[in-house]
DNA sequence: CGATCAATTGACTTAGCTCAAAGCATGTGG
DNA sequence: CCACATGCTTTGAGCTAAGTCAATTGATCG
């Protein structure tokens, strides 16, 4: 359960503004399928306290690409309703803060240090995603999984090497959409990776790295600075 | 020629704050082919006055991505040489103004609204940068190379319907390079949309829309607006 | 006008998609 | 608490789009 005051003030934000933001928040719970409702109006930054959810795009029908997926701790900025419309999705049952962008940022700019550190975190974000992205664009089957798998085992327990064991939250399908590929192909990469020893599954969500600078190797030299959480 | 000081006005800004910005950017020139020297040491940022440039990483050696393509009125931000390096290529002859993130922020910080808005750009930069880059991990060639065109023609002369006819700077490597495509697979592209009617060339960079919708189309209903210059 | 490098075209290979069927987890009701 | 039903996942066989290798054509610049 990560608290979102505690996550403003390591931006040296004072006490009061922290407290001031904290009070426009409002707090959402969803259970495990639900969907943010969605707001045509303004854009939104939403907090996520607790559990996990997917930040998903339609842009046809039959056809969902998620952008992101999102644990403890992440600020997700969620789109208003426009160009091919945007939802957050929760994974697992999820606690959330949802603030009006709009509002959050008149009320962060009385604090231009909160502010500035948002932008740099945000144009940090914008080349790691294109960086990423462009990757995406460029990598296999293989490449993508073993990074996504990398990037997992980083943002849910914080391991970059060695061993550890995590519980995926979202469905092979979730996977193949995040990375553009079908959900059989997923399967295959996720057998052929057992095969070698590179992981072990229990079920369909627990998997167990051996070791991870090895997949992070696979997944083309991957580094391990590029797959933080968004902000 | 685009001006840095009328785009900074355009946020807002106080005439002095402008002049002040203006007077931390240092202008470089480049010619066609030449690499905007490399810093170790700031992160910067570089508005684009004329020509046009590449923005690169190069994660492996044998293997280019292209991060994005720039155009006069383009604000890049280049990242500092860590995660694999940047390189801003002109493409053409490009006159540039450099500013060192830091500073730059710095001085924006005095007028919250410019900072505001340079937030709010970078935000809908990454929403943009995601969108699009997801999507690429979805589509076929076809789809890649139609997209591109569609946002060069809004880019370079601003069409987006109707018929129109620009000069692409960059080489079939470069979009290639940029696409996730090998050049083989981009000419062999731009062969079908020209046997098909869409598009004309003449030489190796002039090519003429005959109906940009119906391009549109083919990249597979990309929203116009997805496509607009990144700041 | 010729040298050089970019772009095109062709033949072949392969990674990932499609369609189809079978195996497992998970959770629900008896 | 077990059995079954549902939906997720795995596996298989064949196909297609894009990559690879190789040769040719064409554009651009000195």
């Amino acid at each position: 359960m990560a608290s979102f005051r505690g996550a403003i003030l390591l931006n040296r934000a004072s006490p009061q503004v922290a407290d001031r933001l904290c009070a426009l928040g409002e707090p959402v719970s969803l259970s495990k399928g639900e969907e943010l409702p969605s707001d045509a109006e303004d854009d939104r930054l939403v907090f996520v306290s607790s559990g996990s959810a997917k930040l998903t795009a339609q842009a046809e029908p039959e056809q969902t690409h998620i952008l992101a997926f999102h644990f403890p701790g992440d600020f997700v900025s969620v789109l208003r309703r426009c160009d091919g419309y945007f939802r957050l999705i929760a994974l697992t049952d999820v606690e959330l803060v949802v603030f009006q962008a709009s509002s959050f940022l008149d009320l962060a700019q009385e604090e231009p240090a909160v502010l500035r550190s948002v932008l740099a975190r945000s144009i940090q974000a914008l080349h790691r995603s294109r960086t990423k992205m462009m990757r995406l664009g460029h990598k296999s089957a293989r490449q993508r999984i073993a990074d996504f798998l990398v990037s997992m085992a980083e943002r849910i327990c914080g391991c970059t090497c060695g061993s550890c064991e995590i519980s995926l939250p979202m469905s092979r399908r979730d996977i193949g959409d995040s990375l553009g590929l079908k959900i059989e192909t997923v399967s295959r990469q996720f057998t052929d990776l057992r095969d070698e020893g590179l992981i072990e599954t229990t079920g369909r969500s627990l998997v167990k790295f051996n070791d991870l600078k090895a997949l992070a190797a696979e997944a083309g030299h991957a580094l391990s600075s590029e797959i933080q959480p968004q902000n």
